[in-house]
RNA sequence: GUGGCUGUAGCUCAGUUGGUUAGAGCAUCAGAUUGUGGUUCUGAGGGUCGGGGGUUCGAGACCCCUCAGUCACCCCA
């Protein structure tokens, strides 16, 4: 028998690491909630032919595919191996995979409202919570199972939603105590606009792909790839000029406004992203908590370009403060047309998720949970014998009945034994009942914090408060 | 999919140019302590040195293969 494992990139958790991912989950659903979006659930599976092709050619190759069952069936030999000899050839096919878990959270929900579009109330406000799997490498920070959370609003074109997205992720990293988070904004339009003064709108992708990696490879590397993908002298040049934007959220504007106004697309991405601004400006100069400088600053970065090609307007991507390196903790965006690749048309919607996973290990790090999240069992009854557990059950009960965390030791054994186990659970409060106590009708209470314990009547069992 | 690094006790790690019976700390269990824990002391258990093959009189160490973990690239949360 070799040592028990689990797959790659896939993890347990134990008793304390699940009391602080709830504690995450918790807050960001009280948020949701807050905002008025209501929770489904699709399943860990989908049809294969729903995920492929939805997130770009590298996308196909990170989802998790499942192997059909009765592939042994000697009656279907010959079939299975033509199928797989197109497998080989780097095809998909039904007869041996026509299912696959889910990559992420939007297609499914996309698959979702176009299949209930006709039951569903818009604008139709969603959040969902639930393990997603990528076929992807592992290593730090990456997992090929781990959590989302999205919310998303679909059957609205109003830029008031994406306000409420971005004062949302500043709620949420607010409940949670991350200070110093940035979120980040862009519009595709301002990318397309760009490529539309390059002289290649075919050539948006490349351009995205490439401005995306700026703080990582740096400006020449990126100029480098931007040649290797079939940009002329010229056009890199634009780019540089583009990427050479900075300095605060006006004077970025400004300047966009001198390199891309001429184009619909310019205007259009410059009169989101105003709009926006201006909104977010005025509320947060009447609120206390923005001049204290303590919430997530707005910050517009037109390098910010972001994967997954179904997004076609304002895009998103909250980043940790900047003393962890962990980067992106959340992003998302507008996408016009979701529910069109399932043969719904003309419903629009824009999202936003959360890196659970991250959004831990930022917090680990900056050691923000609160103790109380790892609180448990509050009081330990001692078991000094049948008799007397008989009577500390009955007090453990009523304990119970009013909310509070109790428990028996387990068998009759020394003092000891029973104490290590209280301490090592972290069990402030013990109570003893042995044979004298049972004739006084008064139990022993000892607080293990400070080592001191007196003698209560059993009737007064409820006046105490175990803090 | 491509590349780097690491695999020795439950955990963190020592282990000399290859040399006899592979060690330490922490953790666990037992005792000192029969109804009062945390400290201390004493003792015990626990290892196919990731697996397989090779070189050698001799391999935890060197070589090859393989598996696992980890980090980076691609891409992304």
């Amino acid at each position: 028998m070799s040592k028990p494992s689990i797959p790659q990139g896939t993890r347990d958790f134990g008793p304390d690491v699940v009391r602080k991912r709830a504690f995450i989950f918790n807050t960001i659903r009280s948020v949701f909630e807050l905002y008025g979006f209501l929770p489904i659930e699709t399943p860990a599976m989908e049809n294969l032919e729903t995920l492929m092709g939805k997130y770009g050619e590298e996308g196909d190759k990170l989802i998790f595919k499942i192997l059909n069952n009765g592939l042994d069936n000697p009656a279907k030999e010959q079939q299975v191996r033509e199928d797989f000899e197109k497998i080989l050839q780097g095809k998909n096919n039904k007869g041996i995979t026509e299912r696959a878990l889910k990559y992420d959270l939007t297609i499914p929900f996309a698959r979702y409202v176009a299949m209930n579009h006709g039951q569903l109330t818009f604008p139709f406000k969603r959040y969902q919570v639930q393990p997603v799997w990528r076929a992807d490498r592992p290593q730090k920070g990456r997992y090929r199972e781990f959590y989302q959370c999205d919310a998303d609003v679909v059957g609205s074109n109003s830029l008031l939603n994406e306000v409420e997205f971005v004062n949302l992720y500043t709620d949420v990293f607010s409940k949670l105590g991350i200070q110093g988070c940035e979120l980040r904004i862009n519009s595709r339009k301002i990318l397309s606009a760009l490529a539309e003064v390059c002289g290649g709108a075919d050539k948006l992708t490349d351009i995205t792909i490439a401005i995306d990696k700026l703080d990582k490879i740096g400006l020449e590397k990126v100029k480098e790839e931007l040649s290797e993908r079939g940009l002329t002298g010229e056009q890199v040049l634009v780019i540089e000029k583009y990427l050479d934007i900075n300095g605060s959220n006006e004077s970025k504007l400004a300047a966009i406004k001198e390199l891309l106004l001429d184009t619909e697309d310019g205007k259009k991405g410059v009169n989101e992203l105003e709009f926006i601004l201006n909104i977010i400006n005025d509320q947060r100069s009447k609120d206390e908590n923005s001049k204290a400088g303590t919430t997530t600053s707005l910050i517009i970065d037109f390098t910010l370009a972001r994967g997954l090609n179904y997004y076609t307007g304002i895009i998103f991507e909250a980043k940790a403060p900047g003393t962890v390196k962990i980067g992106s903790i959340g992003g998302g965006g507008r996408y016009d047309d979701l529910t069109g690749l399932f043969g719904v048309p003309n419903i629009p919607g824009v999202g936003i998720s959360f890196g659970v996973d991250r959004i831990y290990d930022v917090m680990e790090e900056l050691q923000l949970f609160p103790s109380k999240v790892e609180q448990g069992t509050r009081v330990l009854f001692f078991n000094t014998g049948l008799e007397e557990s008989k009577k500390a059950y009955e007090l453990l009960s009523s304990l119970r009945r009013s909310g509070i965390a109790a428990e028996l030791f387990h068998e009759p054994t020394k003092f000891d034994k029973q104490f290590k186990y209280a301490e090592k659970k972290q069990i402030p409060f013990i109570i003893i009942i042995g044979s004298k106590e049972l004739e006084e009708k008064a139990f022993i209470i000892k607080d293990l914090r400070s080592g001191e314990q007196r003698s209560i009547p059993f009737a007064d069992i409820s006046s105490l408060s175990f803090n």
